[in-house]
DNA sequence: CCAGTCTCGGAGAGCGCTCTCTGAGAGCGC
DNA sequence: GCGCTCTCAGAGAGCGCTCTCCGAGACTGG
């Protein structure tokens, strides 16, 4: 304040001179004072709040390894971490269980490969206890760099890779997108529709194949060119939606792997005519906020809580974290940490 | 990989026996490799592959003070920074500068109030560098948060409170709001409007107060029933705009503080039945992507070049930790940083 | 050929903190 | 009243790294 030259911050050091104890005693107060008589605990809070010391936490996580930090690395181009509401509310619910348990949420971007080095000496420095990845593509080399920097990982989603290869460590957090879809299906089947076609995600997407997976189960006969694969946008929702109709004029259900794909799709279909759902019903994925409600008409879509999701990655990463740390209860095996796969639910509106 | 337990990471020490040197000549070829044979240099850079040695950044750190890393502080509610696209543009900005030297991005979220503590000593703890802080109320506890914990910050827009409060220290990088306005506005005149009226953003926003004075620059006589306040969403432009229709169903112009604003307030105008420019001629501000171009008809709006103000904060930032970090010409002013206005530039589309 | 200069590598002192280990004093039982 | 345990505070050893000396050797000029 004084100084233009930042003046130097008060040690520990420095408050163990003016409390009178020692450094030892000092520290003990700052990281919570059990084990210390009550009045030399108020001296010590005293020194603490007249020198406005706070800990260095460089010096600090020099010794204890510990950073209470936790970063979700997200490797989308900033456009779309800013765009995509999906990725809003999982960071919501990631940055509440993470603010709970005290633990600050870094979040770092990543644009591709082409910073992979820094952002794996960042992870690798030790700057974070762990972290989270939230990657539509959740593919395995930002794992395998967090796994190499020795930082555990929970990721969001089903991570591409089969089992064998990320090996039994990887933990994730996914939403059941086959049962999801195939409840989707179902309820279109129940509308009596027989043309149901299928606007996919990307499919080097798992959430994309496990939602396809989901709709042969269902329809195991359907023919190819009532399955298109968009893109998670709404024009590439559009663009499937067009070429469905030419390809199958009589279609009479479509369901898109997403919302906002489902949302290009009744655009289009307003555009050609077609009365939804009369003449087509639609039904989307994710149940969006600020999408699936503001469609015309309204969409039936299936409902995955994504907030909650990001809470449910935070825990199971600190829970994760809590365990590396534990001093290891000998051989005992620890309570085994499992990936969780929330359940969907079908929130029937007007469109189907 | 082998062990569960993380396998302890190799340190200096370790890789300087493995090359047959000392710690210090490792480090030094770890750093760049000054001053080392070329030979030697060899035999380390190998001695560290061999190993893949990391440097422990809380080490590091704890000698150099240094991190390199910059946090970025968004003083908004997760789903406004995640759905508003001028964070994005933003951040994306932020994100290449900072690429460029070799500092990671370290995005903090800050619910409000609530948890600055955690956040005052996230910052004090020394893990970053510098803060460049994004919130468009850009008021002053965030910036005294980081100005008590030492760290050198830039704020993107100018700062709600006067410049005695925040100190000639506070450098800040926002767009000429004011001159920005005033070429709306004149434009609007220009084409021959007489009842001109202004949506303004939050009035406690400095943006907001800047192009409100713009637009009474060139229009002081304004009765006050043509100026209604806003909050920058799509909602609160078509509220806006209704009111002014009652009050003055003769309004031939109008000058929205924001694209968004604007795009609310073009809805309204079609439901009324006013044509756009013919009755009623509308200029946005921002440009902002796919949002001006996308209105129907398309915008008239004042261009910031949002990703470049981005760029601007994250080298403003660094070059005033340049000089807090060089060990000071003596007393030789160093040659003095001061905050940047950029321009703006008025983009004449249909609907004005 | 020797003093003087320059280059390069090593020794070692911290950075600020935590945590174990030790010892001092208090409290207890027999 | 003596030895025991138990509580609590201090001493001190690092955590892994950087960086400032210093000294050893190579090289130059006279």
């Amino acid at each position: 304040m004084s100084d233009p030259v930042s003046a130097p911050r008060p040690t520990l050091e420095a408050v163990a001179a003016r409390a009178g104890v020692s450094r030892a005693t000092a520290s003990r107060v700052v990281n919570g004072g059990a084990g210390v008589r009550g009045p030399l605990v108020e001296r010590v809070r005293q020194a603490v709040d007249e020198l406005g010391y706070i800990p260095n936490q460089a010096a600090r996580t020099l010794v204890t390894r510990r950073n209470d930090a936790i970063a979700v690395i997200v490797a989308e181009p900033e456009t779309r971490v800013f765009t995509d509401p999906f990725f809003a509310q999982q960071v919501r619910g990631i940055s509440r269980e993470l603010t709970g348990h005290d633990n600050q949420l870094v979040l770092l971007l990543s644009d591709g490969a082409s910073d992979d080095g820094r952002l794996g000496r960042y992870l690798a420095g030790g700057h974070v206890d762990g972290a989270l990845i939230l990657s539509l593509h959740a593919d395995d080399s930002l794992t395998g760099l967090a796994r190499g920097a020795g930082v555990p990982v929970v990721i969001g989603g089903r991570p591409t890779w089969s089992e064998e290869h990320t090996g039994r460590g990887t933990l994730y957090v996914d939403c059941d997108n086959r049962g999801g879809a195939r409840d989707a299906v179902r309820h279109l089947a129940g509308l009596g529709r027989r043309r149901i076609a299928h606007i996919t995600g990307p499919l080097d997407q798992p959430a994309s194949v496990d939602r396809l997976d989901g709709f042969r189960d269902v329809l195991p006969d359907t023919p190819a060119e009532l399955i298109v694969e968009g893109d998670f946008t709404p024009d590439g929702g559009a663009r499937a939606m067009r070429l469905l109709l030419e390809r199958s004029p009589d279609l009479d259900g479509v369901f898109a792997a997403s919302d906002v794909m489902a949302s290009g799709a009744l655009r289009v279909l307003r555009e050609r005519g077609r009365r939804v759902p009369e003449d087509v019903a639609v039904v989307g994925f994710d149940d969006m906020v600020s999408v699936a409600e503001w469609t015309d008409p309204p969409l039936t879509t299936v409902r995955q809580d994504i907030e909650e999701m990001g809470r449910l990655m935070a825990r199971l990463l600190l829970r994760s974290l809590a365990h590396a740390t534990a001093p290891g209860s000998g051989d005992l095996q620890p309570p085994l940490l499992s990936s969780i796969v929330t359940p969907t639910r079908l929130v029937v509106r007007a469109s189907a």
